[in-house]
DNA sequence: TTGTAGGCGTTATCAA
DNA sequence: TTGATAACGCCTACAA
């Protein structure tokens, strides 16, 4: 009999194979179905012999394989998180509220990055799906819908996107729309009238987008004239806009008569960014110019004027999704009844009143 | 025969089961070795076949059973992150960058957050040894080196920590002593005598203490004096420093005759804190204290004084261990030779000559 | 170039 | 309460 050649290849003084559910059952003087079911906890064992195979266990430092009991339950125990880009540090709280969840009920996490790119995507969710993964949460809108169909159809739990679009009603996806509002009337009672909403030019499909439509739409209801502008994409992580062209482009706008009084920026990323370029036209804020963006951070409340946003929590999102995901695996029995925590805008010194004469169209 | 119960809990009409590679076979009209020959690309296969193959495998969208195919292989193709606190930005580009690298050659990366607790750890790294991981990377320092060890005698692919000690001979480990010998030489240059270290009150040993060393011995060559500082730990994630306090303590510390005129910061995510702190008590930067910080990000480019740095680059660490670890597992066949990004020190608005009459101890 | 068959480590069934 | 045993889906040595 062929014992197969894996793990014989390395000398028999080296290090020893790991040790197999066989060898714990023979030092504890019981069967492997014992063991099993001692380990599992699914069905009876005696004190004798749960004692004896965790004595075992201990010595051995066994480890079950997660690969074989996977292949005979059906159930990974992992669960697959799906990022559109994770250089935007707004997916980080998110992971790692989705990472504590699941750790504390056995699951393991799996990472994938679509770095925005439908291929990347395609194989990403591939990758997954060879994993068997239970559970798939989706922080961004996937390129392919029908691939994640694919999925959920194949029994994966799959979580509805984290959105920013006003559209759609699940709870979840309407995380923002209440505080884009309220920051509207906020500028517009300010004496606003011309909001620049500053994204990163991307392939159109993303959270831009999104945001986009709820920004135009909580500005016609506020009477504001929405302007939609875009800065090119840069090397990845880098420094990805031009911040001297941005710079004049700032310039120009801002100080023409006509010009936006509010830039609004579309991410966390993308803020220092502005932030930095209007600095290098001069531009002081907010006496000239208001400003805020998506996403907060320590780095926003200390910034000198601090400032203003409008965010998300997405940790708690996450952990809310987790749970719900959690709970259709029948890992936890009763789904907490928790709110949906509302995006807020959160004013600071970087809002404040239009300067003088700019509401003159 | 017993088919067993799973996968018959559906009904007839509802979601089908995921495809078999018998089905694959079965519609291609080959056997099933020669389907695993064809997917793997290992060993031969007609063009006929292999065509037959891929056309079964589109139609019935059949994904292999990573479970199975680790089980059979011993390989899991997945790649372990430990993270001593994912909480820190500093490790969203280390994880993308290993995730990034991992997805090219088809391994797949599940995230552990330590949560900077023992326990937590040892949970996490028995989930992943469970998960029969092929390699495990470690993104700080374990607290356990022991189980890390079993991991390792047992085949996994170890990487050393990424950690910012100068007594470690390894290259990676090294990141950070040139530059922190750079700010200091740079400090002393301008003036400064006293240098307070800040760093968050955790459970002593971590990149704090490493940091702590390095900096002390930097500072001992320099003719510095290091001072450590710590501030208690907050609520995770939230606001970690009670900045008022912190406030109160910088006011005392620096206003005092004979107090540190550089405030180091320990990282990224404590400046901002630190900063709003000195903000509070009136203190001026650079005129009154100067300040860096361990870790970059267009936040601290765009902080009005701009913040001055060491960083690490630690997305192209994680690049190079990830492309040792690959090229251990046999992924990649030439290790390409690049150069240890070395940490830099970058000099910003928020350093400057020490005050006048400080020099005086 | 292809097919047959056995086993990877675990769990669940069933009989004792 | 326990143990023998048959799968889970895939890979690969070997024979054809």
């Amino acid at each position: 009999m062929v014992r197969s050649t894996l793990g014989t290849s390395l000398g028999n003084s080296g290090p020893v194979g790991r040790p197999d559910i066989r060898q714990v059952a023979a030092e504890a003087g019981v069967s492997t179905a014992t063991v099993s079911r001692v380990l599992s906890g699914r069905g009876p064992a005696s004190a004798a012999a749960t004692l004896a195979v965790h004595a075992a266990v201990e010595h051995l430092h066994y480890v079950p394989s997660a690969s074989a009991s996977s292949l005979r339950t059906a159930r990974s125990m992992i669960i697959g998180v799906l990022v559109p880009n994770l250089a935007n540090p707004v997916f980080l709280p998110f992971l790692r509220a989705v990472e504590h969840l699941a750790q504390r009920y056995g699951y393991s996490v799996i990472v994938a990055d679509t770095q925005h790119s439908a291929e990347v995507e395609r194989r990403q969710l591939d990758r997954l799906s060879a994993q068997r993964i239970d559970a798939l949460i989706l922080a961004g809108r996937p390129r392919d819908a029908a691939q994640v169909r694919r999925l959920s159809d194949a029994g994966v739990v799959v979580t509805d996107p984290v959105i920013f679009a006003e559209q759609s009603g699940r709870a979840l996806q309407s995380v923002g729309t209440e505080a884009v509002g309220d920051a509207c009337r906020r500028l517009q009672f300010l004496g606003h009238t011309r909001v620049a909403f500053v994204a990163v030019n991307r392939s159109s499909t993303g959270a831009a987008g999104d945001r986009w439509r709820l920004i135009d739409s909580a500005c016609q209801s506020s009477g504001l004239e929405p302007v939609r502008m875009t800065v090119p994409a840069g090397s990845e992580g880098a420094r990805g806009v031009d911040i001297g062209r941005a710079g004049s482009l700032f310039d120009g706008l801002v100080r023409s008569p006509g010009g936006p009084t509010v830039i609004w920026s579309n991410s966390h990323v993308l803020a220092p960014r502005l932030l930095e370029s209007l600095a290098l036209a001069d531009i002081t804020i907010p006496t000239e110019c208001s400003f805020l963006t998506f996403g907060d951070s320590p780095w926003a409340a200390a910034y000198r004027p601090s400032i203003s946003v409008v965010t998300d929590d997405l940790g708690s999102a996450a952990t809310m999704m987790t749970s719900a995901v959690l709970h259709q695996l029948g890992a936890i029995t009763a789904l907490p009844a928790i709110e949906v925590p509302p995006s807020i805008y959160r004013e600071r010194g970087s809002v404040g009143p239009a300067p003088h004469g700019a509401t003159t169209g």
